[in-house]
Order: C-alpha cells, then structure tokens, then sequence
DNA sequence: TTGTAAGCGTTATCAA
DNA sequence: TTGATAACGCTTACAA
C-alpha cells in the first residue's frame, strides 16, 4: 500500500511541505499559481491527509467509541445505524464495542476506546453494571460522553432514551382498558434503568384505575436463553388474564414458551411487548407493542456528543432527552 | 484528557525515552533493575502506549474496516458480531461502514476505510454493484481483502459465504417431497452473487425431480419497502402452490402480502426463506427456514483477514470457503 | 510568499 | 547498559 504523501507533492514541485500543507489548506499567504499547482497536483494523484498523522498533531482521531451489550440485536442494531449516520455527515468514523452485558468486560472495552483515543463515548450499560465509577473518572477527565438507553441517574451525563415510563404506562392502560385485571410483567435484570422505568410505568397505570400491584406478578428473567421458561410456568400458576413482556427477547420469549405449553393465547392472555420489528404483525396471535424509537436515539446521542466534543453545547446542561414510544394496537379479530 | 507518556515516564525517572521504551518491551539490552523500576512506575501511572503514535510508526492501525450494505439487518449485524469476536481476540478494532445497498456510497466508504488506513477489509457487495474495478485496484495494491456473503467471482479474492446452492436445494427439494409442483421465487437483485447462487440451487432441484422450469414464476423485487406488493399479486395470478423467498426480508414481505390479500396460506402455499431468527418458529402459519450460518461466516472471514494481514496463508490460496446452511422444517400442524 | 524547524508519541539505529 | 537522534505525516511558529 504505497501511499502518497505531502512530501511527495513537495519533492515533485521543488516546493517545502510547509508550503505544500499551506496551499492544500488554502491559506492566504499562498501565491494563488504556487496554489493552483498543488491542488491540481494533489488532485491528480488523489491525494488524501493521512488522519492518523493528524490525530497524533491534533491529539484528536475524529472517532467516536459505542458501547452496546450486544451488536446482534435489533435495537441496538438500529440505534447504531441513527448512530453511523448521524457521525458520517459529521466526519466521524464509529468504532464499536460489546460489552456482553458483562461488567468486567465493559470496563476493558471502554479502556479501549478511550486508549484508542476515541474523542467521545456513546454508551449503553452492560446489565451487570451497578458500579459506574469507571465512567465517573472519565467525566472527570472530561471525555464527552452520553448515556443512551441504559443510561444511570448516578452520574450527571447527557443522556437519551425511549420514554419507557410512558410508554409501559400506555401498554398498560390499553390492557386494563380491554378488560385485563392480572397483568403479569415479565422483565429484565432490575440493574438496568430501563427496567425501573417501565415498571414504573406499568405500576402507575395499575394506580390509576385503581387495580391492586401483585408482587408475585413481576417476574426478572437474566439473558440466558431457557430462563424464561420457570418463569412462564410460575406465573401461569397465579392465573394472570394478561403478559407485558419488558424487551422484545422476552416478548418473543414468552410467546415461544406460551405456545410450547399450548396455552390459549387469544383467549385468555394477551402480550405487549417492547418488540420493534414488523414481524409483530405476523405473529399468532397478534401481540400489540410499544414501538422503541431506535433510530432516533442513535441520532439523537450522537448529535449531542458530536456538539459536545466540539464544545458546541447548544443548552446549557442537556439532562435526559426522552424520545416518545408508540403504541401499536393489533387484535386477533382484524 | 490528559494522557501519560513515555516521556513522562523518562522525565520522572531520569532516563531517556528509549531506554523506557526498550524497558516496557521488555528487551534484553535493559539492566533488570532499571527494567523493574520502569515497569512499576507505568503500571502504577496505568501507562498505556498510543495507538495513534504506533500507527503512525508501523504504517499499521490494527483496524479493520467491515463494509456492509445495512447494519440494522439481522444477518448483518450477526456476521459483525462474528467479525467483531475474532478481531478482539486477536487485538484488532473494528470499523463498520454502510453502503446502503448504493454504488456510489460502497466507492466512498471503500475510499474512507483506505485512507482511515485500514489494514484490510472485509467486504460484502451492495446489491448494485456490478463493476467492481474499485476493489480491483486495492487488490492491486496488496490490501488484504476478504468478501462475504455478496461475492464477486471477477475478483480472484478469498470469500466466505453460506453454502446458498446447497440451501436453495435443501429448500426446494423439501417443497418438491411434500407435494409442490408450481414454487415461486421471490429473490433479490440478480446481480448479486447470493442471487445467482440460490437460484441455480432452485433450479437443480426442480430439475432433478424433472419439474419444469417456468420462468414467469421467478420474480426479482429490490429493497424498497412495497415492491413485494405487485409481485405477489402476479405470482398469485398464476396460482402457485409454494413460495420460496431468497431471503428474510423477503420471507417476511411475502408473509405479510398473503395475509393482506387473506390468502389461505396453509392450505395453499409453503414458504421458505433464509430467515435467521427463532422469529419462524412464532409465525403464522409456521415457515420453513433455511438458517444462514452469519456468526460463522463472520468468524471465518475475519480469521482469513487477519491470517492474510499477518501474512500466514495457511493454505495458498483460499477460494470460496462454503458453511453449510441448515433447513429448519416447520409444519402447520405439529 | 516561501522555507526551516519543532513537535505530536513511539521505536530503531547508531554511538557512547 | 543507556542515550541521542531520526523518522513516521502533518501543521504551525518563526525566519527569511
């Protein structure tokens, strides 16, 4: 990979590199000819600034780190693409990281992105994560960083959500409205601030019409893939008349074990999920859902840490943007 | 961001750079003592080398760049997974671009991850692309390069995808066994090389079992949201007794296209795509699958990448590598 | 208007 | 065993 650089254009014209640096930046103190001849030079042999040396100058490598639990995810898929999108329009590359929802290994990626000199963090926080010191030394460090999704009341970050309380308050309204009194919720690890959020919402509903809370109805299932099953069968033994499943994997989840046991789904339960895929209007039964607003989360955390990484903070203290949900209805009569 | 250095280090203990930097490389020429004093004073100060500073000196990033047509696509953001687990083990950062299934945007982001200094790519072809003269030239150039899935025989480079041709047969083969005499196929752009393959498999099938190949019954829909809509309308014209969707997005579309007419779908009409995910198992009526091995491809591409990088050809010339694919048979009435 | 030189963090070469 | 120096590609004082 032989790659041509300022040098070479200076050799080739008898010119210093200073000069030819000057020139290709158009600076005024250039002779408009001794211009013209380097940029056309450069041009015709496509030139192009190595941003590697220029990071090391800069101290700056126009990169933004991400931190997902899991790539291979829908949402996170989708919020990396309002991520990627948002960050090519503003010269930055992404690079990306997995935490595996595991603690250990979210401290060493996000050593890593910040030894990569990656100029600001967008990070969504491993299930197992209580302990958030980790990214309280870096704010301290004054690296940008903005919380999406799993974000953390602990530290005082920019971050950017679904509005998961409104949305778990909608869900449940529309189940309480259709006559359901039992709603069992199926969630995911109470770490996570989401989880909180949409129980929250799911309990305040319960209050408003007057329905009592059951604490034996909410069930926390972990990640693997067979735990949701115990799960389903206790809950099946309190006789729930409704499932709000917390998380599209648990929604899916709780449809495969529901079938599996041969339950009469469009009887006598009915699902809402937080699945944002279209295949939820495929499903049998059709389980209406709260659609989570991927994609502009992804955007909207990266327009923010891009303008705080060029110290463009638009509002003073940006807090928590909430993106709204929608809930989508869908009834087995249709 | 202040970030501690060799120098630093060489300021507090008196010594030159070198002689730190040979002490943290743990070279022989080093007085052990001087080795052990250096060693403590890095790890207490949690020394970490610049990346960017290395770059710039090995002309290497240990960065690969992965150019995919979508992210937010569940056989994509599977195979980075993939990628994504081997290049961690093995101290490579991955960045992800996305062409958008265009031509032009493949050409620019090929063009970014060159000059972002990648040290190889792995890539998988926008649905239009056809000339592929600018991967010609990297190649020309040494870069190592690795292509998934969408391949390109013009290019003699190392490939890894799905064995399609064994898929499409598997697929066909069952809807032949079960009955199906008239199986429509609804595939993807022709150009690409997933296309080719998957329908040769088709049609090996029907011509192993001596049933007619009918051209009208195979339909190339193109990524926009409603182009299933008049396809299934004309298929269904020419009553066909089976689908047979080349791949998920389209599996799912057609799914979604019979339901809205309010075909009998069991009765009448098997599907079979290359739907990837436990979602199959869920829908209604139940659907067929061949499973795409994406993590596996994921991996193996990205151990070929980095092998080529690293200069380790374990064998001289890898071709297309094939991973088999898996029929998955779901019926109506288990 | 152009050139020289220093510096970003690191390593390799050569000298001491 | 250690140190001075140059180099990777680029920008920017400062000199000319």
């Amino acid at each position: 990979m032989d790659t041509i650089t300022i040098k070479d254009i200076a050799r080739a014209l008898n010119l210093s590199t200073s000069t030819v640096s000057r020139a290709l930046r158009d600076s005024y103190e250039i002779n408009p000819e001794t211009k013209r001849l380097v940029i056309e030079y450069a041009e015709r042999l496509d030139y192009r600034p190595n941003p590697i040396a220029l990071s090391l100058k800069e101290n700056r490598s126009r990169v933004i780190g991400v931190i997902v639990p899991q790539i291979a995810n829908n949402f996170f898929s989708q919020v990396i693409n309002g991520i990627e999108a948002i960050a090519y329009n503003r010269g930055y590359n992404v690079i990306i990281f997995q935490s595996h929802e595991s603690f250990e290994r979210e401290l060493l990626t996000v050593q890593q992105a910040v030894t990569r000199k990656a100029d600001g963090l967008l990070i969504s926080l491993s299930s197992s994560t209580s302990d958030v010191s980790h990214l309280r030394t870096l704010q301290e460090k004054k690296l940008p960083i903005v919380l999406f999704d799993r974000v953390s009341a602990e530290l005082d970050l920019p971050c950017v959500t679904a509005d998961n309380f409104a949305g778990a308050f909608a869900a449940t309204e529309h189940l309480i409205q259709t006559g359901r009194r039992r709603i069992a919720h199926v969630t995911i690890p109470p770490y996570i601030s989401i989880t909180q959020e949409r129980l929250a919402g799911y309990r305040a509903a319960l209050e408003q019409y007057g329905i009592p809370y059951v604490e034996s109805l909410v069930q926390y299932a972990g990640f693997g893939q067979y735990e949701v099953e115990p799960i389903i069968d206790d809950l099946l033994s309190q006789k729930p008349d409704a499932f709000f499943a917390a998380s599209d994997r648990l929604a899916l989840g709780c449809l495969a074990a529901l079938k599996k046991r041969n339950v009469a789904i469009p009887e006598t339960v009915s699902l809402i999920g937080f699945t944002n895929t279209p295949v939820a209007d495929l499903l049998a039964p059709p389980m209406s859902t709260v659609e989570q607003p991927a994609l502009e989360i992804g955007q909207t955390a990266a327009e923010q840490l891009i303008d705080l990484i060029e110290d463009k903070p638009k509002k003073p203290k940006p807090g928590t943007v909430r993106i709204p949900t929608r809930l989508h209805v869908r009834t087995s009569t249709q």
